[in-house]
DNA sequence: CGTACCTTGACATGACTGTGGTAAGGTTCG
DNA sequence: CGAACCTTACCACAGTCATGTCAAGGTACG
């Protein structure tokens, strides 16, 4: 069974092992422990890490909003809350008249397509 | 059609003039224009700038996170490349059973984000 | 025409992110 | 045993986020 210690799997990674601590404390790759305590990385981390510092490197993405997706999906609910405001769910209020409707689906398509 | 200067706006949804212009400039929320350039916030706006600050003060989520699921929603392929990472991101520990790699791969199928 | 808005741009600041160190102490292994 | 790792817990620092304020100039309207 391949585990790698810390400093290992930053050599294989290109990460520091600093960072590497910092990705767990950020719950974005969390490895297992060895019984003293040791961080024990197996090869589908290194394989996460290593798309990571990808995805970061070609698209320019924060590390906060990688951990923003994972915390999206762990909370069903935040997830729908921001569902819903993408989609501009709130419609217009009580008694509002036809026009205003058909305004408001205009919006909504321009508000979401903005270069 | 009602339309709020950005005063107006300010005072209608808790937010200040000066993060109503902030706000823009992070794609978050974007009102129209007037001939000489004053920004026009119609009811439809005002219910997205009111949503949103629900949505920071309930779950304690940053502009910033909003505005990446924003780009997100705008960069398929970026959505893509975050999607595959979180499928793997999940992946079992060490003595998972049978049935946890079969739900994981189940998983990866998943429709995560908002689609 | 004056006043009260609006515009953009700049400077300031506290909090947080990302990253590197360093210190004090535990673990592994030749 | 001793060297070379590992652990957590701090200090430091540039960069960004979120927010306010202020300046110089344009617009709306009684």
């Amino acid at each position: 069974m391949e585990a790698y210690t810390v400093s290992q799997a930053a050599e294989r990674t290109g990460w520091s092992p600093r960072m590497l601590r910092y990705l767990e404390s950020t719950g974005l790759v969390i490895p297992e422990r060895s019984a003293s305590g040791y961080r024990r990385y197996g090869e589908p981390e290194l394989e996460l890490l290593r798309d990571l510092a990808n995805l970061r490197r070609r698209f320019e993405v924060e590390l906060d909003d990688v951990a923003f997706v994972v915390r999206l999906r762990r909370e069903p609910q935040l997830r729908d809350a921001v569902e819903r405001w993408l989609a501009g769910a709130t419609v217009p209020a009580e008694g509002a008249s036809e026009a205003d409707w058909i305004a408001w689906e205009q919006r909504k398509h321009e508000r979401l397509l903005v270069a």
